[in-house]
DNA sequence: TAGATTGTTAATCGATTAACAATC
DNA sequence: TAGATTGTTAATCGATTAACAATC
């Protein structure tokens, strides 16, 4: 879709400019200059427009950026702009905390449908919706779009849950499972909560 | 502590090494080379050793790495040898959550508090923990010891509860709000669930 | 126009990969 | 010992930063 190849150093950032970028919005900012942005997000000037250009000229010499239409752009480059319809496979705490994440639809993610494998879950009301059997996840899959597979259930079901999300023609994953999904045809999000805390904990440790 | 500094790209990688090898172990494998790694992590074999060697030579010519052994030397790097003693402020739906999180207790993590700032929510039991009023958070913290404070506040108290956790001691901050919280004193990993998001509505748009 | 700031090319820096001598 | 594989130095690659001409 895109000429060059986008890094994925360059991808990591636009969620950091996006929010910045929104914030200023909210301030009322109505221009900004990469020396200006680098000062408050910490980003190199030149990195800011190197990455801006891998998209296309936003700015204006001799002015900035405009925050309303760079905060368009980057909404559009994000694919924030579409509504998105997501399942989610496993109603334990991380999949019940994501199904009643109350910001989900005010940015375009609506959840269609809660699965999960243990009978005493199945029926359950979460957020106004019922939890359904993960074995009819394949026809409920046939008969809606889905956009976005949120897999959380334990470690050893995930990759099963990857293959059968993708066979029904869901094109993203979302995984909070401490491990890595592997999918051919879809692009995936390996959250990995536990890593981050190993993280905190070896720089506990080590400083 | 350690002589010449280790970049973050890896200390990312630590933890899945720390899971690769905890799986190793678990399937009985007693060594394992370099190259063997590299074919089933997707990692640079000259990568894995290099990461391996700065923290020290593990390995042994001729033979590779004994499993074992790597994964004790993985565990102390990452500081898991440890308990950590955990705070968590915010008992919404991420806190709540994190604080039924099974997997805390047998990893080293202990919850030893769940604050809120709401009325309705304070003294409601979570997990056989009694939410407390967030305002009495400093004199806690004065009591008890806590290694690792969970921010799972909304992002305008955010910072506010960065601050007061680390002047109450807390060297490590687990944030989960949307926003970069920032400490002097401590160290700090920011999850940003949203960012991920964005990446991945991202990659399903371009491509 | 003059000043400011972008877009872009070139230089630097750091991380990844390759190569190989050391050695188990 | 011979073979294998590490630890480590050197080469490559890519990402970050600097510089500056283009231009609003």
């Amino acid at each position: 879709m895109r000429e060059r190849t986008v890094s994925e150093a360059v991808i990591h950032r636009l969620p950091k400019y996006y929010r910045h970028l929104q914030e200023l919005q909210e301030r009322g900012v109505e221009r900004i200059s990469s020396g200006e942005l680098s000062a408050e997000m910490g980003f190199n000037a030149s990195q800011i427009r190197q990455d801006f250009n891998c998209f296309g000229g936003f700015g204006q010499q001799g002015y900035g950026y405009r925050v309303n239409s760079l905060l368009h752009e980057l909404s559009q480059i994000l694919g924030l702009t579409h509504v998105y319809n997501i399942v989610i496979v496993g109603a334990g705490n991380i999949g019940k905390a994501l199904a009643r994440y109350a910001a989900f639809p005010q940015e375009g993610y609506e959840v269609k449908g809660i699965f999960d494998i243990r009978e005493e879950v199945i029926g359950r009301e979460i957020n106004g919706i019922t939890v359904q059997n993960v074995a009819d996840l394949p026809e409920f899959l046939q008969q809606n779009q889905i956009d976005i597979g949120v897999i959380c259930t334990p470690k050893d079901n995930a990759q099963k849950t990857a293959d059968v999300l993708t066979q029904g023609g869901v094109r993203a994953l979302w995984n909070f499972a401490p491990i890595d999904v592997e999918a051919e045809k879809a692009c995936i999000e390996n959250v990995h909560l536990s890593d981050s805390l190993y993280v905190l904990s070896y720089r506990l440790t080590n400083s």
